[in-house]
DNA sequence: ACTATTTCCTGGATGC
DNA sequence: TGCATCCAGGAAATAG
């Protein structure tokens, strides 16, 4: 379940394999597909444009392209969603069951795009623009601003993509015990310093989840196919009735807003 | 303007 | 063993 970890790792492995090569021809699949854009939107801005960088946006993966002649430019938005996967393979490697589109490269590999689940989807932008701010950008200021007044639970808060972009359940749930917070606890009662450790918690704990390729949940691999490791490193997210790696008290796990929240009844006030 | 709930979707796990 | 049911969850849609 790619998160801003996971999808950091999958654009940056992208970008090493992809940017400079330029697209030749775009397949998308029969319907129902994955679509934001219409089809023919996103096969007519592919078709000959030049991938300039691949990055990462909230969760989404930006392709920055070219057209040929460098005439105009626009992006390619990728979100994965739960299952989705961008492989680059030979045109040789075997059509796997749920390919919804396939990009043929002027290397002469293909961009493929799998989506069992097909909560992915696909979209063409003239400039994309995320709807929160970046959690690793956010100042502890603005960071505090986002949960005034708010009477949602604070997991609930850090889940809204139009606050924050980029986290996700595990995340939410590992800063959460960083900070110290219990996931009900409404925004709007969070103390500064709660929200100050809370701000410095998700931000230690992305970086590092980074640095350590993501967590392999399921199905999770990065764009070589390697797994991450990060999920070596969770304190609550799984980890029902285990004992807290602080206090060893069972791991508690409750249904919030219909997400599975876990955490350390006596390390989170 | 917010917040809560439902829906989409399939594969793997679980239960009888 | 086999079949049915449940569950995972990001984000959009819907309801309150």
């Amino acid at each position: 379940m790619p998160e801003l970890p996971e999808v950091e790792t999958i654009a940056r492995g992208l970008a090493v394999r992809v940017a400079g090569d330029v697209i030749e021809t775009v397949w998308l699949g029969s319907k129902p597909e994955p679509l934001k854009s219409p089809a023919t939107e996103i096969e007519e801005t592919l078709r000959s444009a030049k991938i300039l960088n691949v990055r990462r946006s909230g969760k989404h993966i930006v392709f920055d392209l070219q057209s040929l002649g460098g005439v105009t430019s626009a992006q390619w938005i990728v979100h994965l969603g739960m299952t989705g996967r961008l492989l680059v393979c030979s045109p040789e490697t075997e059509f796997t069951k749920h390919t919804h589109a396939v990009l043929r490269l002027a290397s002469g590999r293909e961009l493929r795009f799998i989506d069992p689940r097909r909560f992915g989807r696909l979209a063409v932008i003239k400039k994309f623009a995320p709807p929160g701010v970046e959690p690793l950008a956010v100042s502890p200021t603005e960071f505090a601003a986002l949960f005034h007044h708010r009477k949602t639970p604070i997991k609930s808060a850090l889940l809204n993509q139009k606050l924050l972009s980029g986290v996700g359940n595990i995340y939410a749930d590992e800063a959460l015990f960083r900070a110290g917070v219990r996931p009900r606890r409404r925004a709007a009662s969070l103390t500064g310093d709660e929200l100050r450790r809370l701000h410095k918690g998700l931000k230690q704990v992305l970086q590092e989840a980074i640095r350590l390729g993501g967590s392999s949940i399921s199905d999770y691999v990065d764009s070589d196919g390697q797994e991450g490791f990060f999920q070596l490193k969770h304190r609550v997210y799984g980890r029902e009735g285990e004992p807290c790696r602080k206090c060893k008290t069972p791991i508690k796990r409750v249904v919030i807003a219909g997400r599975s929240s876990h955490y350390c009844p006596k390390c989170q006030k």
